[in-house]
DNA sequence: TTGTATGCGTTATCAT
DNA sequence: ATGATAACGCATACAA
């Protein structure tokens, strides 16, 4: 590896002036610059991020912690945080978590450890010591703490959009399906459900779940048509378990959205794909990530920030499993 | 921050002792061990892990390169990865390279700015410079180059299992859909299906696409029907694009699996949430992230490494979007 | 305008 | 069995 020692050396002048050059800081002149330049590009050179970092005491990484990769509301949201932290010269050290207090210390851990200048998490213990102890700033990602920066959708609001539109285009008996008890977002949606259901004094039904995972979600889905013969609305907790609603609706030959209404909630890709396409309460994950992105970047560059707390809106995104409006 | 001397001063002993019980290297009395650990406990201190990679001239991150997170083939890839990684101590510093090789030498050039000590990618450019040059271990994911350590599923194989398929199941006018030319993968089942077709003289057309995303796939799945009006048999180059077609299909009111046959490709979890659920080529992508990190870190713990071309199986996957053998 | 020297936190060598 | 210290690659304070 080509060290600045070794620039030095090659343009004849010490590390200091090679160090000059490289960082734009204090006076260097013309023509000595131009020769380190040179040795720069001939060498092929670029700095150590360890050694400066350690100097520094801080470095060019941030730490991003998501829940699981693999459930397709988190890769938007990787996106839009990686795309605007690329264009700032940032890199990302990536964890998933799988929803696990221990996982999620430990790769906490690792992240101070490698002086990462910032973090952006997903967590479900925002409120957790290790939060508060860290001194470099985080950003809560679709989650939200007290005064804690953080950019989050309205989940209680989309609750309430979902349950205003499934009502407002026929349901009559409706059930809905309760997130796990323990993310956050998941309980914003079903309360503000809930709160429409019980302004306009709805009859409804309530099926508890504990995950996310494609694996469990036919599970809840046959447990609600087993037990709620007579639904014909349901309010899912996320896209993945209304695609299994609407497979399980499907096989009983049940006809959405004419005899049961389905919406989502996320709109990941998935579901404008399905047959019937699935309506959905948008979140829009892309630019979350971007605001917590740009929201951490602020922090780390300025001493005072505004609007630390950010809210995006959501919608609700019709398409085939309920019915128009009449 | 606490550092090593904090800890020395502390437990009484010099910095090289608490080095000692960290790294349980050297000899070090029962006596003093405990004192230390005490106080290391008493901190909650962790080495700093920046320090350490200065100093060895190698970190325990890996870089890893991907095409797009977006694109819900590359999640369970990079699951796997993350799971053995994280498993044996190892943390990601993560890229998307958008097939961009200016964006993928960046990306590789401050992975080794960051001291990685080994760098998986799937890259189109294997036989890049930048990659020769590299003298920290790579693996190939998803892509191959001559004898470098690589892991993949068979490609070609999986082509001609997808005409195979097709044909078997009554398919006579077949259209082609043939993936991006740059990448590599997609060529290959390309050419494997090819293949089969001509061997078993079928007559076949061809379709070209220059991307995976979902925003195009539209485009072709229209060209397809538009020009091709009595294809009865699709083979679609990966899952999202055979779910575009699968919508048109269905949008032009023929039926799936009686008018036109659909076979995709990857299997992602997608794929058995459509109605008609699509029949596929497997492709293990959990599993090959989890080899290339267990390939990865044979590579850079042991000296000599055996099998370093790992070559997986992909399968059929029959589901609802292809007939029944009759 | 440039160079010398110091320290960032750690590991490893060499004494003791 | 333990301690003092050099070195890893870089940025900066201070001298020149």
């Amino acid at each position: 590896m080509t060290t600045i020692k070794d620039i030095a050396k090659i343009a004849g002048v010490s590390v200091a002036t090679v160090s000059r050059v490289i960082n734009e800081s204090g006076y260097v002149n013309v023509d000595t610059r131009k020769k380190v330049e040179e040795a720069i590009n001939v060498m092929n050179y670029s700095p150590n991020e360890v050694a400066r970092s350690l100097y520094k005491r801080k470095s060019k990484l941030i730490g991003l912690l998501l829940p699981d990769i693999t459930n397709p509301f988190f890769p938007q949201l990787a996106r839009g945080v990686e795309d605007l932290l690329q264009e700032n010269g940032y890199r990302l050290i990536f964890g998933n978590s799988d929803e696990n207090e221990d996982k999620e210390l430990d790769y906490i851990r690792t992240f101070v450890q490698n002086n990462v200048i910032g973090v952006i998490s997903s967590t479900n213990f925002p409120d957790s010591d290790t939060y508060h102890k860290l001194k470099i700033p985080i950003v809560f990602l679709d989650r939200t703490s007290n005064e804690s920066p953080s950019v989050y959708a309205d989940g209680r609001e989309g609750g309430r959009i979902a349950a205003r539109e499934i009502i407002l285009r026929g349901s009559k008996r409706i059930t809905i399906l309760q997130g796990p008890a323990h993310i956050k977002p998941a309980q914003d949606r079903f309360q503000g459900a809930i709160e429409v259901l019980e302004e306009l004094g709805m009859t409804y039904d309530v099926i508890q779940t504990s995950s996310f995972s494609y694996g469990e979600a036919g599970k809840w889905a046959k447990e609600l048509f087993d037990k709620h013969t007579d639904t014909d609305g349901v309010i899912a907790s996320n896209d993945i378990v209304a695609t299994a609603i609407l497979q399980e609706a499907h096989r009983l030959g049940k006809a959405v959205p004419q005899d049961v209404q389905i919406i989502g909630y996320d709109d990941t890709p998935l579901s404008s794909l399905l047959s019937p396409s699935l309506s959905t309460i948008r979140q829009p994950a892309y630019d979350m990530g971007r605001e917590a992105a740009g929201l951490l970047i602020r922090l780390i560059e300025q001493d005072k920030v505004e609007d630390s707390i950010i809210q995006l809106p959501v919608s609700f995104v019709e398409r085939e499993t309920t019915r128009t409006i009449i």
